[in-house]
RNA sequence: GGAGAGAUGGCCGAGCAUGGUCGAAGGCGCUUGCCUGCUAAGUGAGUAUACUGCGAAAUCGGUAUCGAGGGUUCGAAUCCCUCUCUCUCCGCCA
């Protein structure tokens, strides 16, 4: 959420970075709206103020024992009056914010202004894609033929864009799991696993609601969903909190299942393990002062970077252009891995800086060398996507002969296995 | 699932039966002045958040907040209703 001051205050700014994100708000309207706002606010206020003098001073005169029914009566009348004012500011407050909760955050200065995905930039790019002196196998094959993974039997247990690991493929998943977490540890993370199901509020605040309710799975009883990612429980984990200043930055890693409706990606990636309905992600959430949360996001991005040179798989780094970039998101690295048999670079993580955005809306604060209260920034980025990276070992891995050699910095989490390969 | 108890400031905790002078006693903690060779002790002061008004700003004024939302009343931490959460006991369960 943006804060209505900044708005009114800077809205040539405001208007140029939605519209770099392709969106036309009319600004005008919500800061009539605010200055509507704050007059009923006042008015309200100096009837309050009115009321409670008198009030007192009834209290006063019944205790010398005066009739005080005239006074009583002249307060009623204004209770009444404000009554009705305090309906409109209701009124006036809900619009106000379902109008603030749908403004996405604004893009920082160093996104690159964009329509789509074209118009991101490339950073860099690591390592070389294998030559392959045969035809590459995609990962779904390379995974069915070596009993990895069982594609009818999850959509008979759950529907279509889900799979089921077995033997080998789950293994594989879930050293991939213990690998991405040690490693996080290792570079100064504190794991947290927090609950698959969140409430409504907590979606709120980091933004998947209310714009993207159609994205989430819900139990609709219980009001809870699915979260999309563990971005939404951990960052969740400090929602009214003012953080002593000391503890930050707070740096943690975090495994989940996520789960998405993928709505409007009918048709995408329907074979394989690329786009699920649940997915497995270890997810890097910081939360930090806001003068060092650009920082902190090129940590976020070499952490998971990491990952992929340690399991020597090629990969690129996108910067998300202002027409690509998400909701909550000011400036977001993509993470693009070498896929051979599709001969190109697939999203495997996505590394943001919300600066205050969600902090705002979930009321995550520290107190600031001046004891002023600031809103935190709140970052996170995928440490990896764990499903995607299965897939990339897969194929960059894959030998002639159908089998598929073991990242050696697995081995270890593999029984030190070298290779997987087809059973006889 | 059944029965009961509870939710008050950074923390502990009084107030609620008998509604007013209660943003809220007292204690702890924290900040700060004095004192002190240093520390401790002592002593004085201060110590929530949000919104809002005047203002360049500090300051100052107003309003709201005693789990949340409604209601009664001239007036609610206190009375009534609904919800949420926590704890105890029983049952069930990985």
């Amino acid at each position: 959420m943006l804060d209505i001051k900044l708005i009114i205050s800077d809205v040539e700014n405001v208007k140029s970075k939605c519209i770099a994100r392709g969106l036309n708000i009319d600004f005008d309207a919500l800061i009539k709206l605010d200055a509507d706002r704050r007059k009923l606010t006042t008015d309200i206020e100096v009837l309050q103020n009115k009321r409670n003098e008198l009030s007192k001073e009834v209290g006063r005169l019944k205790q010398s024992g005066n009739d005080t029914t005239s006074i009583q009566e002249e307060v009623k009348k204004i209770s009444e009056n404000f009554a009705t004012l305090e309906k409109s500011l209701k009124n006036i407050q809900l619009q106000l914010d379902a109008q603030l909760h749908v403004i996405p955050n604004l893009v920082d200065d160093t996104t690159p202004i964009g329509k789509d995905e074209n118009d991101n930039t490339l950073v860099r790019t690591w390592g070389t894609p294998k030559e392959f002196d045969f035809a590459p196998k995609s990962h779904a094959d390379i995974g069915t033929d070596l009993n990895m993974v069982d594609f009818e039997r999850g959509v008979k247990t759950s529907g279509s864009r889900f799979a089921v690991l077995t033997g080998t493929g789950a293994k594989l998943e879930r050293a991939l799991i213990s690998f991405m977490l040690d490693t996080h540890i290792t570079d100064g993370r504190d794991e947290v696993m927090t609950p698959f199901l969140v409430n409504s509020k907590s979606m709120f605040n980091t933004g998947q609601l209310p714009k993207f309710s159609e994205e989430a799975f819900t139990c609709e009883k219980d009001d809870l969903f699915l979260i999309p990612t563990s971005e939404v429980s951990v960052t969740n984990l400090y929602s009214s909190e003012v953080i002593p200043t000391a503890t930050l930055p707070i740096k943690h890693v975090a495994y989940s299942a996520c789960f998405r409706r993928e709505a409007g990606s009918y048709g995408k990636d329907v074979k394989g393990l690329i786009r699920l309905h649940q997915f497995n992600k270890v997810e890097l959430v910081t939360i930090c002062r806001k003068e060092d949360s650009e920082v902190e996001l090129e940590n976020i991005l070499t952490s998971a970077e990491k990952i992929l040179q340690l399991l020597e798989i090629p990969y690129r780094i996108m910067l998300l252009s202002s027409g690509d970039i998400g909701f909550t998101s000011s400036k977001t690295y993509d993470i693009e891995v070498w896929l051979p048999s599709e001969n190109c670079y697939r999203e495997i993580s996505s590394c943001s800086n919300c600066k205050d955005f969600q902090a705002r809306r979930g009321s995550i604060r520290y107190k600031d060398e001046n004891g002023k209260m600031q809103f935190a920034h709140t970052l996170n980025g995928s440490g990896l996507a764990v499903g995607r990276t299965l897939v990339a070992i897969l194929e960059n891995y894959q030998n002639v002969d159908g089998s598929v050699t073991i990242p050696k910095i697995l081995r270890p989490y593999f029984n030190n296995m070298e290779k997987i390969e087809v059973s006889k």
